[in-house]
DNA sequence: GGAGAATTAGGACGAGTGACCTAATCCGTC
DNA sequence: GACGGATTAGGTCACTCGTCCTAATTCTCC
Protein backbone atom coordinates (compact mmCIF):
# COMPACT_ATOMS: atom_id res chain seq x y z
CA UNK A 1 0.00 0.00 0.00
CA UNK A 2 3.12 2.31 0.16
CA UNK A 3 2.97 2.62 -3.54
CA UNK A 4 -0.46 3.97 -3.71
CA UNK A 5 0.45 6.69 -0.71
CA UNK A 6 3.60 7.62 -2.65
CA UNK A 7 1.71 7.95 -6.04
CA UNK A 8 -0.85 10.33 -4.61
CA UNK A 9 1.76 12.53 -3.32
CA UNK A 10 3.33 12.31 -6.71
CA UNK A 11 -0.01 13.63 -8.02
CA UNK A 12 -0.61 16.01 -4.95
CA UNK A 13 2.99 17.45 -5.27
CA UNK A 14 2.46 17.84 -9.50
CA UNK A 15 -0.89 19.63 -9.14
CA UNK A 16 0.80 22.29 -7.57
CA UNK A 17 3.67 22.61 -9.56
CA UNK A 18 1.83 22.21 -12.12
CA UNK A 19 -0.40 25.43 -11.01
CA UNK A 20 2.07 27.70 -10.17
CA UNK A 21 4.34 27.39 -12.78
CA UNK A 22 2.82 25.39 -15.93
CA UNK A 23 2.62 22.11 -16.99
CA UNK A 24 5.79 22.32 -19.54
CA UNK A 25 7.98 24.03 -17.29
CA UNK A 26 7.33 22.02 -14.31
CA UNK A 27 9.51 19.44 -14.40
CA UNK A 28 10.59 15.29 -13.03
CA UNK A 29 13.61 17.11 -11.08
CA UNK A 30 11.41 19.85 -9.82
CA UNK A 31 8.35 16.99 -8.73
CA UNK A 32 11.27 14.52 -7.61
CA UNK A 33 12.88 16.81 -4.79
CA UNK A 34 9.58 18.16 -3.89
CA UNK A 35 8.47 14.41 -3.04
CA UNK A 36 12.14 13.69 -2.37
CA UNK A 37 12.17 10.80 -4.37
CA UNK A 38 14.49 9.37 -7.14
CA UNK A 39 14.00 10.88 -10.40
CA UNK A 40 14.22 8.07 -12.75
CA UNK A 41 11.47 6.15 -10.44
CA UNK A 42 8.64 7.57 -11.69
CA UNK A 43 8.57 5.28 -14.20
CA UNK A 44 7.22 2.82 -12.25
CA UNK A 45 4.25 5.14 -11.42
CA UNK A 46 3.48 6.29 -14.62
CA UNK A 47 4.51 5.71 -18.07
CA UNK A 48 4.77 9.38 -19.52
CA UNK A 49 4.58 13.11 -18.37
CA UNK A 50 1.05 13.24 -19.91
CA UNK A 51 -0.31 10.34 -17.40
CA UNK A 52 0.78 12.19 -14.65
CA UNK A 53 -1.10 15.03 -16.00
CA UNK A 54 -4.18 12.93 -16.86
CA UNK A 55 -4.08 11.89 -13.16
CA UNK A 56 -3.39 15.79 -11.65
CA UNK A 57 -6.62 16.38 -13.87
CA UNK A 58 -8.49 13.32 -12.67
CA UNK A 59 -7.85 14.69 -8.98
CA UNK A 60 -8.59 18.08 -9.84
CA UNK A 61 -12.00 16.86 -10.75
CA UNK A 62 -12.70 14.83 -7.73
CA UNK A 63 -11.85 17.28 -5.81
CA UNK A 64 -13.60 19.92 -7.64
CA UNK A 65 -16.19 17.29 -7.13
CA UNK A 66 -16.36 17.10 -3.87
CA UNK A 67 -16.40 20.77 -3.01
CA UNK A 68 -19.22 21.43 -5.31
CA UNK A 69 -21.24 18.55 -3.67
CA UNK A 70 -20.26 19.87 0.00
CA UNK A 71 -21.48 23.16 -1.15
CA UNK A 72 -24.68 21.69 -2.00
CA UNK A 73 -24.86 19.91 1.18
CA UNK A 74 -24.11 22.58 3.35
CA UNK A 75 -25.59 25.62 1.88
CA UNK A 76 -29.24 26.10 2.20
CA UNK A 77 -30.02 28.70 -0.20
CA UNK A 78 -28.83 28.53 -4.00
CA UNK A 79 -28.65 32.03 -3.81
CA UNK A 80 -26.18 31.72 -0.93
CA UNK A 81 -24.27 28.86 -2.84
CA UNK A 82 -23.84 31.41 -6.16
CA UNK A 83 -21.87 33.50 -3.28
CA UNK A 84 -20.03 30.95 -2.33
CA UNK A 85 -18.57 30.42 -6.09
CA UNK A 86 -17.66 34.36 -6.20
CA UNK A 87 -16.04 34.18 -2.73
CA UNK A 88 -13.53 31.82 -4.50
CA UNK A 89 -11.59 34.67 -5.78
CA UNK A 90 -10.87 36.25 -2.15
CA UNK A 91 -10.57 33.14 -0.61
CA UNK A 92 -7.62 32.25 -3.16
CA UNK A 93 -6.80 36.23 -3.94
CA UNK A 94 -3.25 35.68 -2.88
CA UNK A 95 -2.66 32.63 -5.69
CA UNK A 96 -4.24 33.83 -8.27
CA UNK A 97 -2.48 37.16 -8.46
CA UNK A 98 0.12 35.18 -8.76
CA UNK A 99 -0.35 32.20 -10.72
CA UNK A 100 -3.77 32.90 -11.89
CA UNK A 101 -7.06 30.37 -12.18
CA UNK A 102 -5.74 27.07 -12.30
CA UNK A 103 -8.55 26.12 -14.32
CA UNK A 104 -8.39 28.93 -16.97
CA UNK A 105 -4.36 28.99 -17.18
CA UNK A 106 -4.16 24.98 -17.60
CA UNK A 107 -6.91 25.00 -20.46
CA UNK A 108 -4.94 27.81 -22.40
CA UNK A 109 -1.82 26.06 -21.64
CA UNK A 110 -3.09 22.82 -23.34
CA UNK A 111 -4.38 24.72 -25.98
CA UNK A 112 -1.71 26.40 -27.52
CA UNK A 113 0.55 22.89 -26.87
CA UNK A 114 -2.46 21.38 -29.03
CA UNK A 115 -2.02 18.61 -26.10
CA UNK A 116 -4.67 15.56 -25.93
CA UNK A 117 -5.13 16.13 -22.26
CA UNK A 118 -6.83 19.91 -23.14
CA UNK A 119 -10.76 18.16 -23.51
CA UNK A 120 -10.49 16.47 -19.95
CA UNK A 121 -8.73 20.06 -18.71
CA UNK A 122 -11.95 21.57 -19.89
CA UNK A 123 -14.37 19.42 -17.83
CA UNK A 124 -13.57 21.25 -14.91
CA UNK A 125 -15.06 24.10 -16.58
CA UNK A 126 -17.82 21.46 -16.82
CA UNK A 127 -18.30 21.35 -13.24
CA UNK A 128 -18.55 24.59 -12.42
CA UNK A 129 -20.84 25.42 -15.32
CA UNK A 130 -23.32 22.42 -14.08
CA UNK A 131 -23.02 23.48 -10.42
CA UNK A 132 -23.99 27.35 -11.11
CA UNK A 133 -26.54 26.47 -13.87
CA UNK A 134 -28.49 24.30 -11.26
CA UNK A 135 -28.37 27.45 -8.51
CA UNK A 136 -30.00 30.01 -11.07
CA UNK A 137 -32.28 27.38 -12.44
CA UNK A 138 -33.40 26.43 -8.65
CA UNK A 139 -33.81 30.53 -8.30
CA UNK A 140 -36.31 30.40 -11.24
CA UNK A 141 -33.90 31.88 -14.07
CA UNK A 142 -34.58 31.11 -17.40
CA UNK A 143 -31.45 30.57 -19.32
CA UNK A 144 -29.86 28.96 -16.23
CA UNK A 145 -26.55 27.98 -18.53
CA UNK A 146 -26.45 31.30 -19.94
CA UNK A 147 -26.27 33.07 -16.83
CA UNK A 148 -23.52 29.72 -15.56
CA UNK A 149 -21.44 30.75 -18.06
CA UNK A 150 -21.53 34.19 -18.14
CA UNK A 151 -20.71 34.10 -14.37
CA UNK A 152 -17.95 31.66 -15.07
CA UNK A 153 -16.60 33.86 -17.80
CA UNK A 154 -16.69 37.07 -15.18
CA UNK A 155 -14.83 34.92 -12.76
CA UNK A 156 -12.31 34.19 -15.25
CA UNK A 157 -11.65 37.52 -16.86
CA UNK A 158 -11.10 38.83 -12.87
CA UNK A 159 -8.62 35.94 -12.85
CA UNK A 160 -6.44 37.24 -15.35
CA UNK A 161 -6.47 40.87 -14.85
CA UNK A 162 -5.72 40.00 -10.77
CA UNK A 163 -2.58 38.25 -12.29
CA UNK A 164 -1.66 41.28 -14.48
CA UNK A 165 -2.57 44.09 -12.11
CA UNK A 166 -2.31 42.70 -8.66
CA UNK A 167 -4.91 44.93 -7.14
CA UNK A 168 -6.96 43.03 -4.38
CA UNK A 169 -8.88 46.11 -3.99
CA UNK A 170 -9.95 45.44 -7.97
CA UNK A 171 -10.78 41.81 -7.18
CA UNK A 172 -13.13 43.15 -4.48
CA UNK A 173 -14.56 45.71 -6.75
CA UNK A 174 -15.45 42.92 -9.04
CA UNK A 175 -17.06 40.57 -6.35
CA UNK A 176 -19.12 43.15 -5.84
CA UNK A 177 -20.77 43.96 -9.14
CA UNK A 178 -20.98 40.06 -9.96
CA UNK A 179 -23.50 39.92 -6.61
CA UNK A 180 -25.42 43.09 -7.81
CA UNK A 181 -25.49 41.46 -10.88
CA UNK A 182 -26.71 37.77 -9.54
CA UNK A 183 -29.34 39.82 -7.85
CA UNK A 184 -30.50 41.68 -10.67
CA UNK A 185 -30.98 38.41 -12.81
CA UNK A 186 -33.17 37.19 -9.71
CA UNK A 187 -35.11 39.63 -9.86
CA UNK A 188 -35.32 39.35 -13.95
CA UNK A 189 -36.40 35.95 -13.15
CA UNK A 190 -39.11 36.63 -10.42
CA UNK A 191 -40.81 39.96 -12.29
CA UNK A 192 -40.81 37.05 -15.79
CA UNK A 193 -42.72 35.20 -13.32
CA UNK A 194 -45.40 37.01 -12.32
CA UNK B 1 20.11 47.59 -43.65
CA UNK B 2 19.72 43.74 -44.02
CA UNK B 3 20.41 42.98 -40.38
CA UNK B 4 17.30 45.58 -39.30
CA UNK B 5 15.03 43.58 -41.34
CA UNK B 6 16.38 40.65 -40.37
CA UNK B 7 15.92 41.22 -37.12
CA UNK B 8 12.89 42.80 -37.55
CA UNK B 9 11.50 39.36 -39.08
CA UNK B 10 12.61 37.32 -36.60
CA UNK B 11 10.88 39.42 -33.91
CA UNK B 12 7.64 39.12 -36.23
CA UNK B 13 8.25 35.63 -36.29
CA UNK B 14 8.84 35.03 -32.63
CA UNK B 15 5.89 37.18 -32.11
CA UNK B 16 3.62 34.79 -33.54
CA UNK B 17 4.92 31.89 -32.52
CA UNK B 18 4.86 32.99 -28.45
CA UNK B 19 1.63 33.60 -29.16
CA UNK B 20 0.95 30.43 -30.61
CA UNK B 21 2.63 28.18 -28.35
CA UNK B 22 3.53 30.08 -25.13
CA UNK B 23 7.03 31.94 -24.44
CA UNK B 24 8.80 28.95 -23.19
CA UNK B 25 7.50 26.23 -25.10
CA UNK B 26 9.27 28.46 -28.14
CA UNK B 27 12.63 27.51 -29.02
CA UNK B 28 15.34 29.29 -31.01
CA UNK B 29 15.00 25.98 -33.15
CA UNK B 30 11.44 26.77 -33.90
CA UNK B 31 12.12 30.35 -34.60
CA UNK B 32 15.07 29.05 -37.18
CA UNK B 33 13.39 27.35 -39.30
CA UNK B 34 10.70 29.43 -39.41
CA UNK B 35 12.57 32.70 -40.57
CA UNK B 36 15.29 30.26 -42.50
CA UNK B 37 18.52 31.22 -40.71
CA UNK B 38 20.80 29.47 -38.69
CA UNK B 39 20.13 28.42 -35.02
CA UNK B 40 23.18 29.89 -33.83
CA UNK B 41 22.95 33.34 -35.11
CA UNK B 42 20.79 34.70 -33.24
CA UNK B 43 23.46 35.72 -30.89
CA UNK B 44 24.15 38.15 -33.55
CA UNK B 45 21.12 40.34 -33.08
CA UNK B 46 20.17 38.85 -29.99
CA UNK B 47 22.14 38.47 -26.75
CA UNK B 48 19.43 35.99 -24.68
CA UNK B 49 15.85 34.98 -25.38
CA UNK B 50 14.57 37.34 -23.05
CA UNK B 51 16.12 39.85 -25.00
CA UNK B 52 13.91 38.42 -27.57
CA UNK B 53 10.99 38.37 -25.74
CA UNK B 54 11.46 42.25 -24.57
CA UNK B 55 10.90 43.47 -28.57
CA UNK B 56 8.46 41.12 -29.00
CA UNK B 57 6.50 42.90 -25.82
CA UNK B 58 7.92 46.26 -27.83
CA UNK B 59 6.67 44.94 -30.80
CA UNK B 60 3.28 44.53 -29.86
CA UNK B 61 3.55 47.50 -27.36
CA UNK B 62 3.96 49.62 -30.57
CA UNK B 63 1.64 47.93 -32.76
CA UNK B 64 -1.03 48.18 -30.28
CA UNK B 65 -0.52 52.23 -29.75
CA UNK B 66 -0.09 52.34 -33.87
CA UNK B 67 -3.83 50.46 -33.43
CA UNK B 68 -5.50 52.81 -31.03
CA UNK B 69 -4.21 55.45 -32.65
CA UNK B 70 -5.89 54.46 -35.77
CA UNK B 71 -9.34 53.60 -34.31
CA UNK B 72 -8.95 57.37 -32.46
CA UNK B 73 -8.23 58.95 -35.97
CA UNK B 74 -10.81 57.44 -37.39
CA UNK B 75 -13.75 56.40 -36.06
CA UNK B 76 -15.97 59.22 -34.96
CA UNK B 77 -17.70 58.86 -31.29
CA UNK B 78 -16.71 57.59 -28.12
CA UNK B 79 -19.11 54.87 -28.41
CA UNK B 80 -17.88 53.16 -31.59
CA UNK B 81 -14.70 53.54 -30.88
CA UNK B 82 -15.77 51.01 -27.61
CA UNK B 83 -17.35 48.77 -30.44
CA UNK B 84 -14.49 48.81 -32.33
CA UNK B 85 -13.04 47.04 -28.93
CA UNK B 86 -15.04 44.77 -28.41
CA UNK B 87 -15.17 43.64 -31.86
CA UNK B 88 -11.75 42.31 -31.67
CA UNK B 89 -12.93 38.96 -29.68
CA UNK B 90 -15.46 38.40 -33.51
CA UNK B 91 -12.14 39.75 -35.92
CA UNK B 92 -9.42 37.61 -34.35
CA UNK B 93 -12.40 34.70 -33.07
CA UNK B 94 -10.78 31.48 -34.54
CA UNK B 95 -6.81 32.72 -32.81
CA UNK B 96 -8.80 33.21 -29.58
CA UNK B 97 -10.32 29.80 -29.83
CA UNK B 98 -7.12 27.86 -30.30
CA UNK B 99 -4.52 30.78 -28.36
CA UNK B 100 -6.84 32.48 -26.10
CA UNK B 101 -6.05 36.62 -25.85
CA UNK B 102 -2.16 37.61 -26.69
CA UNK B 103 -2.23 39.75 -24.26
CA UNK B 104 -3.82 37.81 -21.12
CA UNK B 105 -2.15 34.60 -22.27
CA UNK B 106 1.58 36.15 -22.02
CA UNK B 107 0.79 37.99 -18.38
CA UNK B 108 -0.49 34.98 -16.91
CA UNK B 109 2.77 33.11 -18.22
CA UNK B 110 5.14 35.56 -17.17
CA UNK B 111 3.66 35.28 -14.18
CA UNK B 112 3.69 32.07 -13.26
CA UNK B 113 7.42 31.89 -14.45
CA UNK B 114 8.35 34.87 -12.43
CA UNK B 115 9.79 36.69 -15.20
CA UNK B 116 10.93 40.13 -15.20
CA UNK B 117 9.18 41.04 -18.25
CA UNK B 118 5.86 40.29 -16.16
CA UNK B 119 5.29 44.41 -16.07
CA UNK B 120 6.20 44.90 -19.32
CA UNK B 121 3.89 42.56 -20.46
CA UNK B 122 1.28 44.37 -18.17
CA UNK B 123 1.63 47.14 -20.19
CA UNK B 124 -0.33 45.68 -23.13
CA UNK B 125 -3.64 46.20 -20.57
CA UNK B 126 -2.61 49.44 -19.71
CA UNK B 127 -2.91 51.26 -23.40
CA UNK B 128 -6.42 49.17 -23.74
CA UNK B 129 -7.74 50.73 -20.38
CA UNK B 130 -6.47 53.63 -21.02
CA UNK B 131 -7.78 53.83 -24.61
CA UNK B 132 -11.36 52.50 -22.98
CA UNK B 133 -11.51 54.92 -20.24
CA UNK B 134 -11.19 57.84 -22.22
CA UNK B 135 -13.96 56.67 -24.59
CA UNK B 136 -16.23 56.43 -21.35
CA UNK B 137 -15.02 59.83 -19.43
CA UNK B 138 -16.04 61.34 -23.28
CA UNK B 139 -19.52 59.36 -22.85
CA UNK B 140 -19.83 61.60 -19.62
CA UNK B 141 -19.32 58.58 -17.38
CA UNK B 142 -17.81 58.87 -13.69
CA UNK B 143 -15.36 56.34 -13.07
CA UNK B 144 -13.99 55.53 -16.37
CA UNK B 145 -11.09 53.66 -15.36
CA UNK B 146 -12.94 51.38 -13.29
CA UNK B 147 -15.36 51.17 -16.51
CA UNK B 148 -12.67 50.53 -19.02
CA UNK B 149 -10.80 47.99 -16.12
CA UNK B 150 -14.36 45.84 -15.89
CA UNK B 151 -15.02 45.73 -19.95
CA UNK B 152 -11.15 44.41 -20.37
CA UNK B 153 -12.32 41.62 -17.73
CA UNK B 154 -15.01 40.95 -19.62
CA UNK B 155 -12.60 40.67 -23.19
CA UNK B 156 -10.26 38.22 -20.95
CA UNK B 157 -13.15 36.33 -19.67
CA UNK B 158 -14.50 35.72 -22.49
CA UNK B 159 -11.24 34.66 -24.59
CA UNK B 160 -10.37 32.26 -21.60
CA UNK B 161 -13.76 30.66 -22.14
CA UNK B 162 -13.63 30.67 -25.80
CA UNK B 163 -10.61 28.55 -25.63
CA UNK B 164 -12.38 26.20 -23.54
CA UNK B 165 -14.83 25.59 -25.53
CA UNK B 166 -14.63 26.96 -28.73
CA UNK B 167 -18.14 28.16 -29.84
CA UNK B 168 -18.73 30.84 -31.60
CA UNK B 169 -22.07 31.75 -30.97
CA UNK B 170 -21.32 31.70 -27.09
CA UNK B 171 -18.83 34.39 -28.04
CA UNK B 172 -21.53 36.41 -30.35
CA UNK B 173 -23.56 36.40 -27.19
CA UNK B 174 -21.26 37.72 -24.99
CA UNK B 175 -20.38 40.56 -27.24
CA UNK B 176 -23.70 41.82 -27.32
CA UNK B 177 -23.76 41.46 -23.17
CA UNK B 178 -20.72 43.95 -23.83
CA UNK B 179 -22.39 46.14 -25.85
CA UNK B 180 -25.63 46.17 -23.76
CA UNK B 181 -23.70 46.42 -20.72
CA UNK B 182 -22.03 49.95 -22.26
CA UNK B 183 -25.08 51.40 -23.45
CA UNK B 184 -26.65 51.11 -19.51
CA UNK B 185 -23.52 52.69 -18.07
CA UNK B 186 -23.72 55.58 -21.00
CA UNK B 187 -27.75 55.93 -19.66
CA UNK B 188 -26.74 55.64 -16.35
CA UNK B 189 -24.16 58.33 -17.16
CA UNK B 190 -26.32 60.96 -18.69
CA UNK B 191 -29.11 60.58 -16.53
CA UNK B 192 -26.54 61.02 -13.27
CA UNK B 193 -25.65 64.68 -15.26
CA UNK B 194 -29.85 65.33 -15.36
C1' DG C 1 39.22 46.40 -56.47
C1' DG C 2 40.70 46.10 -51.95
C1' DA C 3 40.32 47.16 -46.86
C1' DG C 4 37.33 46.86 -43.11
C1' DA C 5 33.05 46.36 -41.09
C1' DA C 6 28.64 44.01 -40.98
C1' DT C 7 26.34 39.76 -41.34
C1' DT C 8 25.83 34.80 -41.76
C1' DA C 9 26.87 29.76 -41.67
C1' DG C 10 27.66 26.02 -39.05
C1' DG C 11 28.90 23.98 -35.70
C1' DA C 12 30.33 22.95 -30.30
C1' DC C 13 29.41 23.34 -25.34
C1' DG C 14 27.45 22.10 -20.85
C1' DA C 15 23.24 21.65 -18.69
C1' DG C 16 18.81 19.81 -18.43
C1' DT C 17 14.95 17.16 -20.43
C1' DG C 18 11.71 12.90 -20.53
C1' DA C 19 12.38 8.18 -20.79
C1' DC C 20 14.23 3.80 -19.53
C1' DC C 21 16.89 0.01 -16.98
C1' DT C 22 18.80 -2.84 -13.63
C1' DA C 23 20.22 -3.95 -9.15
C1' DA C 24 19.18 -3.37 -4.51
C1' DT C 25 15.76 -3.19 -0.79
C1' DC C 26 11.46 -3.54 1.48
C1' DC C 27 7.61 -6.18 3.24
C1' DG C 28 3.79 -9.35 3.70
C1' DT C 29 3.06 -14.53 3.39
C1' DC C 30 3.89 -19.02 4.10
C1' DG D 1 13.33 -17.06 8.45
C1' DA D 2 13.23 -17.72 3.57
C1' DC D 3 10.58 -16.70 -0.60
C1' DG D 4 8.54 -13.51 -4.08
C1' DG D 5 6.28 -9.62 -5.60
C1' DA D 6 6.15 -4.65 -4.71
C1' DT D 7 8.85 -0.64 -4.41
C1' DT D 8 12.94 2.27 -4.59
C1' DA D 9 17.70 3.96 -5.63
C1' DG D 10 20.56 5.50 -8.83
C1' DG D 11 22.50 5.74 -13.11
C1' DT D 12 22.24 5.94 -18.33
C1' DC D 13 20.29 7.07 -22.79
C1' DA D 14 19.48 10.07 -26.74
C1' DC D 15 17.95 14.42 -27.43
C1' DT D 16 17.00 19.40 -27.10
C1' DC D 17 17.73 23.53 -24.83
C1' DG D 18 19.94 28.37 -24.65
C1' DT D 19 24.38 30.03 -25.25
C1' DC D 20 28.65 30.91 -27.36
C1' DC D 21 32.64 30.68 -31.08
C1' DT D 22 35.01 31.08 -35.13
C1' DA D 23 35.51 30.99 -39.94
C1' DA D 24 33.46 32.29 -44.04
C1' DT D 25 30.82 35.44 -46.68
C1' DT D 26 28.65 39.73 -47.97
C1' DC D 27 28.39 44.53 -48.17
C1' DT D 28 30.16 49.45 -48.01
C1' DC D 29 33.02 52.89 -49.04
C1' DC D 30 37.42 54.80 -50.34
Amino acid sequence: MRGAETKAEIIAVADRLFYQGGFEHTSFAEIAAAVNIARGNFYYHFKSKDEILAAVIARRMASTTALLESWRREIDSPRARLSAFVNILAANGDKIMRYGCPVGSLATELSKLMHAAREAAVGLFDLFRDFLAEQFAALGCAKAEALALHLLMRSQGVAVLATAYRDPDYVAAEMAAMEDWIDREIARGTAARA
